[in-house]
DNA sequence: TGGGCGGATGTTATATTATAACGTGATCAT
DNA sequence: ATGATCACGTTATAATATAACATCCGCCCA
């Protein structure tokens, strides 16, 4: 189900990285917003707001729904973060320098969602936002199908 | 707003097709179906399930909800009707037999949501797929941003 | 040094979106 | 006509998300 050996591993790695890209664009990267990043790619896959909320409430004493959505928001805008709409769940972002080529495998089947960076679908997309002077702010691309792992299973 | 000149006729026009596309399919196209689907229509452009089921109030008794979403799923499965995730919206589909390559500019100012078929994209998409053996059965691609319009007047 | 500003979080309440579960009625093939 | 199946009605509630206002905390600077 993981693409990282050692899981531990991953979640510092992605811990490390937001502490230096929040540092650098002069962000406030709290206990909070740390602990609900660390969470949510503890989850290694995509994860639903109250699913945090609870996990949470283990930790830190009695958090309510709006400072967890707060806590997400900072990390979506931010690009530490991925929204999965068709879900309405959250993962935490592999690649925040190339954030907005990200998109998303999702089984479902298991349940992983697999985040891709592919310049070919984003310039498709740029392309067609040009010829019709769209100016694109965001991208949601959420393609919903069976892995390779779950299609040998049947 | 729009990019059918009289309006009537694009509802009429959609109302047709999916009569024949259900007719060819053996599906039922019910008097609730068509009626949900006629208002999606009207609506011309991303509309709320909540918001079907007011206006559907005043036409049919006492709709409740599951009423609502029973035919919009009917509708979404047989690609007469888009579900815009990010917006959890629904949207008529002016293309229902190139249904799975649609996908949409969602203008954030106006709320129109322009939809697109470009196979550019989605076979961009699909060679992804296939090197990753991932087997896509639904595409969800929505790009948020300013329309042409938009940008104009501001 | 303390006063005020702005951003982050706490707190209460509620809005919005969606579905489970079960009953009833319509339709259709045999 | 009867049983199977699908559509719809109905009640209740689950799941997701935000509004609005209070409090706290760090920071600037007068």
């Amino acid at each position: 189900m993981h693409n990282c050996t050692t899981h531990d591993d991953c979640v510092a790695d992605a811990l490390q990285q937001a502490e230096e890209i929040c540092a650098a664009r002069e962000l406030r990267f709290t206990e909070l917003r740390r602990k609900v990043l660390e969470l949510v790619w503890e989850c290694h896959g995509p994860v639903k707001a109250y699913d945090l909320l609870e996990k949470l409430d283990h930790r830190i004493a009695a958090i309510k729904p709006p400072t967890v959505y707060r806590a997400l928001d900072f990390l979506t805008e931010n690009g530490l973060v991925h929204k999965i709409s068709s879900l309405n769940a959250f993962v935490g972002c592999s690649h925040p320098l190339r954030h907005p080529e990200c998109y998303f495998l999702i089984c479902t089947e298991c349940g992983e969602a697999e985040e891709c960076c592919n310049s070919d679908i984003v310039s498709a997309v740029a392309k067609t936002a040009r010829e019709k002077d769209f100016k694109a702010e965001q991208i949601t691309l959420e393609i919903s199908g069976r892995c390779r792992e779950c299609q040998k299973v049947n």
